[in-house]
DNA sequence: ACCTGAACACCGTTCAAGT
DNA sequence: ACCTGAACACCGTTCAAGT
């Protein structure tokens, strides 16, 4: 029973790049936590042979949040103004926490796992909150805080479909409040 | 070696406020998990002695989480007025995550625990700012969000206790000018 | 009623094989 | 270079004693 010792002769071998989204389908998945031994099991594979190509659990996850923190500085729209780039810069990053929430709640748990990206994505919402307000350091806390608090929010909802809808549209409205304070443009009324 | 089985003969035996206290004393501590095991050999006891009192690991936490964030509520002070009022009560929730920061990341990523304490404080808040705004609902999710993403940045910065209050006064400071632009007082300038 | 050890089903990780 | 099983030090929890 069970494989023969030492390399499989017609396997192709693994990838760090085949780990990687293994696991973030697992993270997908209800209820499934991050382990090595279900990673590893989901690949046909032994626990160890994941050390060599991603490292330890805490790599890992680095890696992971690297992956998916990175796409939220892909975004270009440099012919936009300035409220409307924060604006697009906070929804992909709110959309990052809401497509993997199991994800960010281990981050949270382990916060060195998103130091670099997570300060990329702050240098350029404080370069383009300073073009709008001198007070940028106070509404780049303010924002960055509130995303991080809805996304909170959209981790405890993991899974619903429907709801998480309703919470980004939530997320937008609020938003679009706070930069209509932040720009002093201060919109219509209420309702 | 190690004790006969059996209750002991002289011991005073557990109780479930002591196990409680002991729980919130080690995870004070730095980068203490809460665990059965651990927790049970701070007590000098095995760790099935403490199912019996507190039940299982997820209602120990649901308990810790009810005795921290119901003392949130019991600040009165029903001769201020309503902004003096969601400026205490979200003050005493902020403070509260800033002790007891590995307890919140614990809850965060096993919300069930804290839904009933959470919803009361959302009523009262919900409550005080239905007197201040008719956008109370809007504001109500910008402030809870805003208030978690803040406990999250203190979760990350657990231990240091110099950059703790700092972050509290950037709190504050974040608490009040969202409170100005909520209630249209739009007081003096910058600076 | 209350506390015990042994046991079970899990973890992440090290290490020494094996190909 | 790459993957393996066995082993180690952990978990939370069940169960059947023991007093």
């Amino acid at each position: 029973m069970s494989r023969p010792r030492g390399r499989p002769a017609g396997a192709q071998g693994l990838s760090r790049d085949a780990i990687l989204s293994a696991a973030l389908d697992l993270l997908g998945e209800d209820g499934a936590s991050l382990g090595m031994r279900s990673l590893a099991a989901r690949m046909g594979v032994t626990p160890m042979s994941l050390y060599r190509h991603v490292g330890d659990h805490a790599s890992l996850l680095q890696a992971l949040s690297e992956r998916v923190y990175g796409e939220v500085l892909e975004e270009v729209d440099d012919g936009a103004d300035a409220p409307a780039r924060v604006r697009a810069l906070l929804t992909r990053y709110h959309d990052a926490v809401g497509r993997h929430p199991q994800l960010t709640l281990a981050i949270f748990a382990e916060p060195a796992a998103l130091a670099g990206t997570a300060q990329r994505i702050t240098e350029r919402l404080t370069g383009l909150l300073a073009a709008i307000t001198p007070e940028y350091l106070l509404w780049r806390d303010i924002l960055v805080d509130h995303a991080h608090g809805s996304g909170l929010a959209l981790c405890a909802a993991r899974g619903d479909g429907a709801q998480l809808d309703t919470m980004r549209a939530q997320y937008q409205r609020a938003l679009d409040c706070m930069l209509e304070r932040l720009t002093g443009l201060a919109a219509g009324g209420p309702g």
